[in-house]
DNA sequence: GAAACGACCCGTACGCCGTACGGAGCGACG
DNA sequence: CGTCGCTCCGTACGGCGTACGGGTCGTTTC
């Protein structure tokens, strides 16, 4: 088909890629705005002012478009440079700044990924993390294994606090609603408290149904469990 | 029709009960082998033999369905009692148990929750987990904060395993379908690669393309990771 | 026995969704 | 001028969750 089509046009070759950008972008704010769900094609094509299939032009589909929007988010996840000499110091500040994408985006958290590509920004992420490795002066392996355990750390805090998020949005819309904000407590979690079994989940649903009015886990630590997890990480690497 | 209805019983209260477990185990099942999206209210009825609506009579929507297997999940998450004496073999067999339950059913890492209601399973995992860290000795806040940080880990590193098990399973699906299997590297990464940005990334594939035929990070260590963390908490808790 | 009442089951229908497909407008090129 | 490619878009198909109303049948109440 194109024998002959690839390096030509120095003017007109570009319009599309703005528009890509918009299509992301205005999906980030979408996703954003009305959470993930809320974005269909249809929705989108609306807000943008477009026919229904237009986008399609410059995303193949639906899956790819939900992966540009996780690489935007993986955008601010980058640490300005230089990063900081002491390995530490590096892997802290990336840990921070990648849940305070999360945060910003709670979405991002658990998108699906569409393949295995792994596109530009996260690219730049994974680079920024494997110079911190290098300059540990550990093993390979052993500094792989230490990025990997801080990745997953991170990754699970943020799903904790999207699911928090979420629980304080439900609420928030339930009581907007006019429903009672009750625990709604599981009947049979309830009997098994009754019963004694759960003696300590009853103790803590009772704290909290005291004290402060959302009966609801309290904004969980993240810089607690990051610190000890690199302490765990330099007794290995750098035992004194 | 039904030849076999529940038994007849003075208390009419419960006929539910089992129907209700069936649902939920065929809804289970159908999710591990064909993925969370296989799992429709139209599909798991076809599955069970009965009408589309006929679900609905024993859970009140697909998200409440959702949460009832995760809580399936939560049961092969619990350690059989006794728990250990030392704090720190209990928390990491709680770890352990709840990764192997995860990898068995990769689709209830990131599964939606439905609200805030905790089941009668998870109910019990917590109710664990809250056991191990009284015998902690140690501040209330400090214990929980412990308890968080663990299961942060867990939940993250079951989140990549899951993306992992994703990428071979559709890497396997695009060969049966008789698709090329090469990396389907993405072009501005390729570039980036190219121009000297990235370079570490670059190695990266390169020796990933070079070792083994599948183009896919290794297996990534869960214990390890787990080891550090225990030993960050084990300073703190118990300083030596 | 009759009637009323649930609990259980189910078919239809509505409004969403992703997207395959074919066609229209239009600038660039031969 | 015709042709080609890209952008844009309307229509349509199959699938989804589920509201709703109606059917069946065992149990309860007179």
């Amino acid at each position: 088909m194109q024998v002959e089509r690839a390096p030509q046009e120095p003017p007109p070759l570009k319009p599309a890629a703005t528009s890509r950008q918009a299509i992301v972008e205005a999906a980030v704010e979408l996703a954003d705005q009305e959470g993930i769900e809320a974005v269909s094609m249809r929705r989108l094509a609306e807000r943008l002012g477009v026919g229904t299939m237009t986008p399609y032009t410059y995303v193949e589909s639906k899956a790819e478009l939900i992966e540009l929007m996780r690489d935007e988010v993986a955008r601010a996840m980058l640490v300005p440079e230089p990063l900081p000499g002491d390995w530490r110091e590096a892997l802290r500040q990336i840990a921070i700044r990648t849940r305070e994408a999360m945060e910003a985006h709670p979405w991002a958290v658990s998108a699906r990924p569409h393949g295995a590509r792994v596109r530009i920004n996260l690219a730049r992420h994974i680079e920024q993390s494997a110079s911190v490795v290098e300059t540990l002066g550990a093993d390979h392996e052993i500094g792989a294994a230490a990025l990997s355990a801080v990745d997953d750390y991170v990754i699970g805090h943020c799903m904790r606090l999207r699911a928090r998020q979420r629980v304080i949005r439900d609420r928030r819309a339930a009581v907007a609603a006019g429903a009672q904000p009750g625990p709604a407590i599981d009947p049979a979690v309830e009997a098994a408290i009754e019963s004694g079994e759960l003696r300590r989940v009853g103790r803590l649903f009772a704290a909290r149904a005291q004290s402060g009015r959302l009966a609801i886990a309290p904004e969980p630590d993240f810089e607690t469990g990051l610190e000890w997890l690199l302490d765990g990480i330099e007794t290995t690497v750098a035992p004194r």
